[in-house]
RNA sequence: GGGCUCAUGGUCCAGGUCGGUUAUGACGUCGCCCUUACACGGCGAAAAUCCGGGGUUCAAAUCCCCGUGGGCCCA
């Protein structure tokens, strides 16, 4: 009989057709019922080409979280969203364009983000598309859509109105020259030399004195504390001892802490604020008022005293002159330092404390805690990241940002009084653009308003995503139905911020956690086991990868390489090896078609082997699906597929199959156990590799997809795994036994069946073509 | 500096909770083989003192302690 199929291997060329009767026949469509499962899809961020390989590989494991949930009778809403606020896409357009953002005009910025943004995004959907995610890509939201930005002021709105929003002092890293603040991201480190200066502080009510180094001296009159290393012992004695400033004659304490190296200059450390980011780590951690010596203007403040209005330079060499004529100084030195610079003005950043907004965070934490322990994490063990971080957490959330492509802080002041006023929710401000639409100030009456400049940390945006998938605030029915959502796939690296937040925001605005399961992925890191990033240069390029091999070998190579939740390497060569496996299913399938699909059929021992094999495999997927944990079934299908189905089971009923010196009745247990095996290996499979079983499916056993139908489920057959072991061990040994007497596979030999296989004893002789 | 996590043939990975076969499988390598699904295949082979040191035990890849190295997050 010819076979249904006929082609030798599996063409990826292929999945573009059966992409189109996806869509076409609209499967993956979602209405809201009763019971819903709903997934926080994690929004990526276009910030430049290439997207990773590690973010391919994790969406698709998340768009096998849809199928699974799917094939196991849920109604799946399966939202996509792009992220595309934040710093990111600044910096990507300024070097695109070689501009400088502030001496941009804003909304041509702003529009020359957008653009970029837009064709970043339309390649990541063409990949996500490409992999096979059975998202909802027709509706795909944006984050800095009107509507989503809409729902993020209002939600800072409702926060403000119940007064969990306050204004205080935060360092900010300030670079003088271009005159703004800098994020982190805009920062390089280059060395320079400089002096370090010895100077000689008294140890209050004693004779003696202590020598501290610093490369900072003009920062004396902002010192707070003294610290050295709690084993360094040439200090033991002055633990807790004041200690008075030279030139300025302020006390303060000497403690200890396990920051100050012994080996840096005398190995005592003043910590000022704020002479690098270490001092922002100890005024925080030891709770020290700052003094402010650097002003937006980059001079000395009058905290200085007689170095006000200098350059921090100019007054370090002042205050050096100073403290050698009243004889504070010990010596100087020349170094090269690590100094922070401004990545674009190479000038040196200073860390100036600013006003900023802040979300109330510290109180919320007990609550927190408790939702956490609620949520079901898988794997589990990542559960400690987050409650780590909730140990941890000792300061408010800083929530403005001194930026332009972000969802805009929804302030006008008062031009008169400065009163803030905040707008009604339900609809996007843009403060710096639009006119207040509050007409007179609520305190003083007047009717001229300034707009807040700055945005939102792109946080505050993305921790509503349940809320916004769940039309928070625009479709209460829909709400009702879908919020809180089931589950938050995303990666590890991320738990601190997006996690965190959600839960943080969706708490204070609902009262409910967003979801009931939390699904953490490692991240890819290449073959030398780094962290792929855009900034180091090491990522590799999905797209060429998933042309070439095709979406279900990507697939597979991503479910049976990745334990979950652990970091993973990726290697081109390794996923082109995967294909291997879909040519060996391919195969299969092309023999099994060309033989009829029937219902039944009288069972012999093998077919009853396989079968409660099979149940086994049915029980072990169903395991891993369960979790969620992909490499699990992937790795027991192919194991039963490649070494078990086809290594043993069809080559034993092979001729009994075409009916060969066998009755029609027991060909036909062999045609039924052969089909049955395979269209349940086609359905445990579908969420791994979608396409390849989809295509097989359609030929060989419906007209109808297989992403419709229920997942199979055990039947609890009688365990008879202790016969593989042994059908295995003798069919090598006839293979050995040939092999050593130079026989071709299909000649006959004389060989003693074990008396444990005398049931298989027909099939086998078939098999091997045993003599009596 | 703090936390989390990982370490098994050339490469990737299983086993580890609950200690006990010959340490799983894949990729790669090598040899033989066209056998009416598959040479993108089959059969077979070589290849691991389970990161180091100590401890518990009749018995440790597995449990405990101390190191070393990688990765990430935070500072």
């Amino acid at each position: 009989m010819e076979p249904k199929i006929s082609e030798k291997a599996w063409n990826p060329e292929l999945e573009k057709e059966i992409l189109k009767q996806w869509e076409e026949g609209k499967i993956y469509d979602f209405t809201p019922q009763e019971d819903n499962y709903t997934i926080d899809t994690p929004p990526p961020y276009p910030s430049g080409r290439p997207w990773h390989i590690g973010a391919a590989a994790h969406y698709s494991q998340i768009d096998m979280i849809a199928r699974t949930a799917r094939m196991a009778g849920k109604n799946v809403y399966f939202p996509i969203g792009i992220d595309r606020n934040g710093l990111p896409v600044e910096l990507y357009t300024e070097k695109k364009h070689k501009i400088r953002m502030r001496e941009t005009e804003r909304g041509e910025f702003l529009s020359l983000c957008r653009e970029a943004l837009d064709d970043l995004e339309a390649e990541m959907i063409f990949i996500m598309k490409s992999l096979g995610i059975s998202g909802d890509f027709a509706n795909y939201y944006r984050t800095d859509s009107e509507e989503y930005r809409t729902l993020t002021q209002s939600t800072f709105i409702d926060l403000w109105k119940k007064g969990q929003v306050y204004l205080a002092n935060r360092p900010n890293n300030y670079d003088w020259v271009s005159g703004t603040t800098i994020a982190d991201a805009e920062i390089v480190y280059e060395d320079l030399s400089t002096k370090l200066v010895y100077m000689k502080f008294k140890i209050k009510d004693t004779d003696k004195e202590i020598v501290i180094a610093s490369t900072r001296p003009e920062l004396l009159c902002a010192c707070r504390t003294i610290i050295v290393n709690p084993e360094d012992e040439r200090y033991t004695q002055y633990i807790g001892k004041k200690i008075i400033v030279p030139i300025t004659s302020a006390e303060v304490e000497l403690r200890t802490h396990h920051s100050a190296q012994q080996e840096f200059g005398s190995g005592a450390v003043m910590v000022c604020s704020y002479g690098d980011q270490n001092d922002v780590a100890l005024f925080r951690e030891l709770e020290l008022e700052e003094i402010v010596a650097i002003g937006l203007d980059g001079r000395m403040t009058e905290v200085a005293g007689e170095y006000s209005g200098l350059k921090p330079k100019q007054a370090r060499t002042k205050i050096i002159e100073d403290l050698e004529t009243k004889g504070f100084l010990e010596k100087t030195e020349d170094i090269v330092h690590r100094t922070p610079v401004s990545e674009r003005s190479k000038a040196p950043i200073e860390i100036i404390p600013m006003e900023e907004y802040y979300l109330k965070q510290k109180e919320a934490v007990p609550k927190i805690k408790s939702l956490g322990q609620e949520i079901t994490f898988y794997p589990a063990m990542h559960k400690q990241i987050l409650m780590n971080w909730l140990e941890s957490i000792n300061i408010d959330w800083p929530i403005s940002r001194r930026r332009y492509y972000g969802t805009e802080i929804p302030i006008w002041y008062c031009k008169k009084c400065s009163e803030p006023h905040v707008p009604e929710p339900g609809k996007y401000y843009r403060p710096w653009s639009e006119k207040c639409p509050i007409s007179n100030c609520t305190k003083c009456d007047s009717t001229e308003f300034v707009g807040e400049e700055r945005t939102f940390d792109t946080w505050m945006d993305s921790s509503v995503s349940p809320l916004f998938i769940s039309k928070f605030n625009r479709d209460d029915e829909f709400f009702k139905k879908v919020y809180p959502v089931s589950i938050r796939p995303q990666a590890k690296d991320i738990v601190r911020t997006w996690l965190y937040y959600t839960l943080l925001r969706c708490e204070q605005l609902t009262g409910k956690k967003p979801w009931s399961e939390a699904w953490i992925m490692g991240y890819g890191l290449d073959e030398n086991g780094m962290k792929m990033s855009k900034s180091k240069g090491n990522a590799i390029d999905p797209l060429p990868v998933i042309e070439k091999v095709g979406a279900d070998t990507f697939r597979f190579w991503s479910a049976s390489e990745i334990n979950h939740g652990q970091d993973f390497r990726c290697n081109e060569q390794k996923i082109e090896s995967t294909k291997k496996f879909l040519s060996k299913l391919w195969n299969v399938s092309r023999f099994l078609s060309s033989f009829p699909v029937i219902e039944s059929g009288k069972l012999a021992a093998s077919d009853e082997w396989i079968l409660s094999e099979l149940d086994n495999l049915v029980k072990e997927c169903k395991r891993g699906y369960n979790e969620y944990n992909f490499f699990i079934p992937a790795i027991a299908i192919r194991e039963f597929t490649w070494n078990v189905f086809a290594a043993h089971y069809i080559e034993m009923v092979k001729a009994r199959a075409y009916g060969i010196d066998f009755s029609d009745e027991e060909r036909d247990g062999a045609i039924f156990t052969l089909h049955k095996t395979l269209s349940t290996i086609l359905k445990l499979l579908a969420p791994i590799t979608p396409f390849i079983t989809e295509h097989l499916w359609k030929i060989l056993y419906s007209n109808d997809s297989i992403h419709k139908e229920k997942q199979v489920t055990p039947e609890n057959l009688e365990d008879q795994s202790y016969m593989t072991k042994e059908i295995s061990e003798f069919n090598s040994k006839v293979w050995n036994e040939k092999k050593s007497q130079n026989l071709s596979l299909k000649d006959s030999i004389k060989l003693e069946i074990p008396e444990s296989l005398e049931a298989f004893k027909k099939d086998l002789k078939s098999m091997h073509n045993l003599l009596d």
